[in-house]
RNA sequence: GGGGGUGUAGCUCAGUUGGUUAGAGCGAUCGCCUGUCACGCGAUAGGUCGAGGGUUCGAGUCCCUUCACUCCCGCCA
């Protein structure tokens, strides 16, 4: 109710019948009749059909005026009569007959337009950004986007943990991803770095007795775009609690996702408690530590058969005997599937680099055979065998792949995904979420040979502290879970080692003196000294959930003002340069110059 | 850093084995049209075919170089 409005564009009745008003928007569409013009006014509630004539002195003007001019609308409701009622808009029982109208914002020709279905290419969209997050689709992305956040931040407060902000100007940490780096101007020579996550903070703070923290986190890290990944910054729903154990952090997790999945998308949840998985089981299982559950296929191990006489299928068991593993996929009566739906995935295989993948269909006349190229190589019993393995029953196939560890890891997960689509086993309906537990503390690294953190090197390790066999570091498991959705990793999180002496033994075997960690980490360590609580906690990725219910492929489709795949923001043009001023303010002087 | 894809009118795209003057839809401009809601009809303008080089009688089309965007690998404790 003031001058630009009475009512916004999506609230008009036939109830209002009679009324004048006054409407101020976007002019979305026009189609005009010569003697009659209708204009389709929006903002951001709706759309309001206005109509004016040829008698009316303002015709001619309204007649040659731009798309996307923001007018402003002095007029009166009438009721539509029942032929020409718009059912795919709120307010399509009425129309507003024009009596005046004011231009407010004048419009250029549009380089792209706004009322359209079409797609556009990334550049022209970032560059227009203002135009395009005015298109249906998008704007409703990043409603939902502020809506998600809203409802997240409530349930996190009715599940009592306080919000908190950390510092974005922080120092730049040895472990992790590159840091974007800020000079600093009042200590020559030295920089800030912009938080990869809250990390050490979110400790702190439950080291100062906060209890149970909670942040939307913006997180800065300078590492390449992906289609699901920003370059340089992106959002954490970032928590911490005091006192708990693994299962406490998924409990409030669970909850949460539960509730906020339920609220904003209208697909089923597979599971309301989420399977946990450890990660050795998954990797085998799976192929990877973020399968997608809604593939119902599985990977089985069956090496050993190669190694039986009932076997002849010579160039595997060759690579058997010298260190490689067979694992295999079962697909479900598909034993009328034509030759080239197999020949097609071995030829698939193949281009992903990997030696291809065996195949045969089982079959029984009299005795169960195994029918495709390479099914004489396996004998009654050896079949007999791969089916009470795999529970493979007489009608199905088999997909089998011989590799070494990781090669054999990323080629069976692979297939498992390439399998499943051909068949067209995956639900788009649902959404499956999944606990991958039991991280393990220490792995070898390829190249070097030597140990290394897994994953977090502050995580808590399993078991009683003083019965851990450090000797045996590879054998030691974590406390660090990551959640996982429709095979998109949402989050990492672990309960904490919160005992300095624990942290410094644990660093030893990476490689770390104690001289090292308390420098490189003299904070944490130093409060960790007195008096730390146990804790843990979990930091899902606030984009991918959004993603995830908005059913985007895109993290830009769900950011307002993201930056391209070369880190350059093309509305604002970020980077850039700066003057030399404000170089020689920072004690800075750049090596190449353009 | 590496690999793939794309680049033709303001926007979205077509353009055959290399062949005359490079097309369409939307948009823009102008004209006609009083019930549309992707309104309809007619006309006009709009192009260094990303850029540079090469092969050829002839290149949007073939080759090389390069740039931009995008997807993936590396990277992402």
């Amino acid at each position: 109710m003031n001058k630009y409005r009475t009512h916004n564009c999506d609230q008009l009745r036939k109830e209002n019948n009679g009324e004048n008003i006054i409407l101020s928007g976007w002019i979305n569409k026009k189609r005009d009749h010569g003697n009659l013009l209708f204009i389709d006014l929006r903002d951001n509630y709706g759309v309001t059909q206005c109509v004016i004539d040829k008698a009316n002195s303002n015709f001619v003007k309204l007649e040659k005026i731009q798309l996307e001019t923001v007018i402003k609308v002095e007029g009166k409701v009438i009721k539509r009569s029942n032929d020409s009622i718009n059912k795919e808009i709120n307010t399509g029982e009425i129309e507003v007959i024009i009596k005046n109208f004011y231009v407010l914002g004048k419009c250029k020709e549009l380089p792209l337009p706004v009322f359209s279905n079409q797609e556009y290419a990334e550049e022209i969209r970032l560059k227009y950004r203002f135009l395009d997050l005015r298109r249906k689709k998008i704007h409703e992305n990043i409603i939902l986007r502020s809506k998600v956040i809203s409802f997240i931040r409530n349930e996190m407060n009715k599940l009592g943990f306080l919000e908190f902000q950390t510092p974005i100007l922080t120092s730049s940490s040895p472990e992790g991803a590159r840091d974007f780096l800020v000079p600093s101007r009042l200590n020559p020579g030295k920089f800030y770095a912009l938080p990869q996550a809250p990390q050490q903070f979110k400790q702190l703070v439950m080291v100062s007795g906060f209890d149970k923290y909670f942040q939307i986190a913006p997180c800065f890290r300078d590492e390449d775009a992906r289609a699901d990944r920003s370059p340089g910054e992106f959002y954490q729903l970032d928590m911490e609690m005091s006192f708990v154990e693994q299962e406490d952090v998924f409990k409030v997790v669970e909850k949460l996702f539960v509730n906020t999945f339920k609220k904003f998308s209208k697909k089923k949840l597979l599971f309301s408690e989420f399977p946990r998985i450890s990660y050795k089981e998954a990797m085998l299982k799976y192929g990877s530590d973020k399968p997608d559950l809604r593939n119902p296929l599985i990977i089985s191990d069956i090496t050993e058969i190669f190694f039986s006489e009932d076997v002849s299928f010579e160039i595997f068991k060759k690579l058997v005997n010298s260190g490689s593993k067979v694992r295999c996929i079962v697909t479900k009566n598909t034993k009328d599937k034509p030759r080239s739906f197999f020949d097609n995935i071995d030829k698939w295989a193949k281009e992903q680099g990997a030696s291809g993948l065996a195949y045969f269909t089982i079959e029984k006349e009299n005795e169960v055979s195994a029918r495709g190229p390479v099914g004489k190589f396996f004998s009654k019993k050896a079949l007999e065998e791969i089916m009470s393995k795999t529970g493979a029953e007489v009608g199905d196939s088999i997909f089998m792949a011989c590799a070494k560890n990781n090669d054999l890891e990323k080629i069976t997960s692979l297939s498992r995904e390439k399998i499943a689509k051909d068949l067209d086993l995956i639900d788009e309906n649902t959404f499956a979420f999944c606990w991958i537990v039991d991280y393990p503390m220490f792995e070898i690294d390829e190249q070097t040979n030597k140990i290394k953190f897994s994953h977090n090197p502050f995580s808590m390790p399993q078991g009683e502290v003083d019965k851990i066999d450090f000797e045996k570091p590879l054998e030691i498991l974590a406390y660090q879970y990551d959640i996982v959705c429709n095979g998109i990793e949402l989050s990492s999180g672990a309960i904490r080692n919160h005992i300095p002496e624990l942290m410094y033994k644990l660093f030893n075997i990476a490689g770390y003196s104690k001289n090292d960690v308390e420098q490189k980490f003299s904070g944490m360590i130093n409060a960790l000294s007195y008096g730390a609580p146990p804790h843990g906690g979990i930091a899902p990725g606030i984009d991918r959930i959004i993603m995830l219910l908005a059913n985007e492929k895109n993290i830009r489709e769900v950011t307002m003002f993201p930056m391209n795949q070369n880190a350059q923001d093309l509305l604002m043009n970020a980077p850039s340069e700066v003057s030399e001023n404000q170089l020689k303010e920072l004690n800075l002087s750049l090596k190449t110059k353009k």
